[in-house]
DNA sequence: AGCACGCCGACT
DNA sequence: GTCGGCGTGCTC
């Protein structure tokens, strides 16, 4: 469904107000008239500060005109126009239009959460010039007498000549605080490079080319070759390390070559330095990175150095969807599967489905890449509105992980770990060789569990009759915790099912494997890599160097999953993988398949053959199975039969309302009215689960339940809403809890 | 969501 | 006698 152009420039001009779009959570625009200065018509896509509510300043977007009522009403004036030129073009105002419908939230608040923040509270849009630093004369007389450091280093190196930001960015650690100090004694000096072309600013090494891509990879480029100048979406299926990256890295430089703009989305654990570099060194143009990490400042560089179209390839996370790309040629987005492309709170986008809204408004190809394509991509590709481009073999010599499951049943488990697990560890590390050991779960602390029974610890006050929040263990064993309302009490001495005296911490986290592992292992190093351990971005990279390439275990989660190249691993041992085979979420089955496939592709890499160990409880599993026997394609197809059996997406599409109140009962009425509105608005058309409690609630005394909505077709599910939420917006229980409505939910819990 | 206005409890 | 609880109403 294309987005209406209705910005068409009016004629003639009767006074008309300027319809301005709120970050307000009330699904309206709101009319003010136009500044006295104002002159011709309402400047669509700019921003204004405008008066709001009975005190205070709001910064909206004007998105149209309105007539100036004619019973006399009095209009609020915009108190100022703050751009030249409208921030938000035609083509990214219209999607965002359509994704404000999509979402069925309110207009303002979607472009508010387009604007990098300093757009959003009204700053001007900033500087963009490319900047560079010199020596000045004092500095070149000083050089020699200087201390040894930071800032003798950085002066020697502008002694060679100016440097751009972007170069000392790349080269030089820390030059900022030396360029202040440096500058404070007046040796150096700040100065804009005027005007050059922004493509060929300098010190951007130039294209460097890239390897010969096999005949798969040929494939896969000439059919995005062909597809420029027009939208289309390609599936790029291809297994790990067969070469996806050299794929994107040709079809950006094509898309250069035809001096357009390409944008790079990846997970956000997939911007890794290391794939900078890459990007940096074979295009030869300025890459510009737009993740979690910037500074608030940064990002708005970016995204005005996209809508002035100085910046010509952007890779960047999950918000870098809404960057003004005024000569897009190519979007590509990598690992199109990953959950963190959906935005779990305010605007709850999917920044892979607005991409391609966005490649159909561009009139650009979209190329998807995954090794472990999402369900709904292969069912698009299936049906053939994708085209389906496969890469089937890994580059170089590198040979597919085998796989062995190990069997924990009734084991002794150390740490969780299986005596034969360890024992395999020792064998890897008696050959000089790396292994690293995969948790299937973030968490600090081991669930308690009946190991002759199975019965798990829960906690009596987040638990509902349809799912258990599992309890953890602390205090060194002796007490029990709940992660979400933090309720605790002490270890029961025996099961309280079967009387056994069996209990087990169980689904130990990092750092108790960790410690397991380095009791076990005293001579090699055990190196845990978690959020815990890695807070900054490149303190992962330096982890990993400094690992080397001598015997050594790695412990981590979802962390080490892809990414990093890890050459010497000979050995990747997955724990923990039984709750995500018999958990509640339909969408668990896929998600850890593609944990499994991602992670056995960390093993093995190099020449060395790799071998994978899954340790479970259900080696007999059908999942495991068929993903052993037939890889992920095999195991999608299955997947794809349950989905269409059960009636969940891609067969499917889902709409979700969640309430969360202090009383369960509140939320409860509130989904109940909802879903009467709901009923009458679908007459029958929409199946509607619920209201049902919420497994999770996000904190201690609030309590949260759902409504499900689903249906075959998008159509009555969003026309049901369109006519319901007014109602639901004004049900009096909708001031008493908090609630909102996630359209194509990926977590159901 | 904010932020007002508006009627009922424990404090200088 | 006031400060302040959060119920409900509005935001061009």
């Amino acid at each position: 469904m294309p987005p209406a152009r209705d910005d068409a420039p009016s004629t003639a001009h009767p006074p008309a107000a300027w319809q301005v779009a709120l970050p307000v959570p009330l699904a309206r625009l709101f009319d003010y008239c136009p500044p006295a200065d104002a002159r011709g018509p309402a400047p669509v896509g700019s921003r204004v500060r405008v008066p709001f509510g009975a005190s205070g300043e709001r910064i909206g977007v004007v998105v149209g005109s309105a007539p100036i009522p004619a019973d006399g009403t009095a209009l609020k004036p915009v108190s100022a126009l703050l751009d030249d030129a409208p921030l938000l073009h035609g083509e990214l105002l219209d999607s965002l239009r359509w994704l404000a419908r999509y979402t069925h939230a309110p207009l303002g608040e979607v472009l508010a959460t387009a604007l990098p923040g300093p757009l959003r509270h009204g700053e001007p849009l900033p500087d963009t010039r490319t900047w560079a630093w010199r020596l000045t004369e004092a500095g070149a007389t000083a050089l020699d007498g200087m201390r040894a450091g930071r800032p003798r280093q950085l002066a020697q190196a502008l002694h060679a000549g100016s440097l751009d930001e972007a170069v000392l960015d790349a080269v030089h650690d820390g030059w900022r605080a030396a360029a202040r100090s440096l500058h404070g004694r007046g040796l150096v000096e700040r100065f804009a490079l005027d005007d050059c072309a922004p493509h060929t600013a300098t010190g951007t090494p130039p294209a460097a080319p890239g390897p010969t891509p096999n005949d798969e990879q040929q494939v896969a480029i000439d059919a995005i070759r062909g597809a420029a100048g027009g939208f289309a979406a390609l599936l790029l299926d291809g297994v790990t390390g067969s070469g996806k990256t050299e794929v994107y890295l040709q079809a950006i430089a094509d898309c250069l070559a035809r001096g357009k703009q390409a944008l790079v989305l990846v997970p956000e654990i997939g911007l890794t330095p290391q794939t900078l570099a890459r990007f940096r060194a074979r295009l030869g143009v300025p890459v510009h990175a737009l993740h979690s990490g910037l500074s608030d400042g940064e990002r708005a560089r970016t995204w005005a150095a996209c809508l002035r179209g100085q910046a010509r390839v952007v890779v960047g996370t999950r918000s870098a969807v809404f960057l003004p790309l005024p000569d897009a040629g190519l979007i590509v987005i990598d690992e199109e599967h990953d959950g963190s492309f959906k935005q779990l709170d305010g605007i709850r986008y999917h920044a892979r489905d607005f991409a391609l809204v966005r490649g159909k408004a561009l009139g650009v190809p979209v190329v998807l890449g995954s090794a472990t394509p999402s369900l709904e991509s292969l069912h698009n590709a299936t049906g053939g509105r994708y085209a389906h481009l496969r890469l089937t073999r890994r580059a170089g010599r590198a040979q597919p992980p085998r796989v062995r499951v190990v069997d924990v049943r009734k084991r002794p488990l150390t740490a969780g770990l299986s005596p034969e697990l360890l024992a395999d560890l020792g064998q890897v590390l008696q050959a000089g060789g790396q292994a690293l050991v995969f948790k299937n779960r973030r968490g600090y602390a081991p669930v308690l569990l009946c190991h002759d029974c199975g019965w798990a610890a829960h906690c009596t006050r987040c638990s509902t009759p349809e799912r258990g929040t599992p309890m953890t263990v602390h205090g060194g064993g002796r007490r029990l915790q709940c992660h979400h309302c933090g309720a605790r009490r002490p270890v029961p001495n025996a099961c309280p099912d079967c009387g056994g005296l069996a209990l087990q911490a169980q689904g130990a986290g990092t750092e108790r494997i960790e410690e397991a592992l380095a009791e076990r292992f005293p001579d090699v190093p055990v190196l845990r890599i978690d959020r815990g351990t890695t807070q900054r971005r490149d303190a992962l990279e330096q982890a990993l160097a400094g690992f080397g390439d001598a015997p050594g275990i790695l412990v981590g989660t979802q962390m080490l999953a892809k990414g990093h190249d890890l050459p010497h691993l000979t050995r990747v041992a997955v724990v923990g993988i039984d709750e995500g085979l018999f958990s509640a979420d339909f969408r668990a089955p896929e998600k850890l398949a593609q944990l499994l496939i991602q992670v056995a592709g960390r093993a093995g890499r190099a020449e060395k053959p790799g071998e994978v160990l899954l340790q479970t409880h259900h080696p007999e599993h059908p999942l495991l199975a068929t993903l052993l026997s037939g890889g992920y394609a095999a195991f999608a197809a299955e997947e794809m039969e349950q989905r269409e059996a059960a009636g969940f997406p891609p067969f499917a599409h889902l709409a979700l309302m969640r309430a969360e109140a202090k009383q369960l009962d509140i939320a409860h009425a509130f989904l109940r009215a909802s879903r009467e509105a709901l009923a009458d608005a679908a007459a029958g058309a929409v199946e509607l689960s619920g209201p049902l409690p919420a497994p999770m609630p996000r904190r201690a005394g609030y309590q949260r339940a759902q409504l499900l909505l689903s249906c075959p077709t998008r159509g009555p599910l969003h026309a049901a809403l369109d006519t319901a939420l007014p109602a639901i917006h004004a049900l009096p229980d909708a001031r008493r809890v908090r609630w909102s409505l996630d359209v194509d939910p990926v977590d159901l819990y």
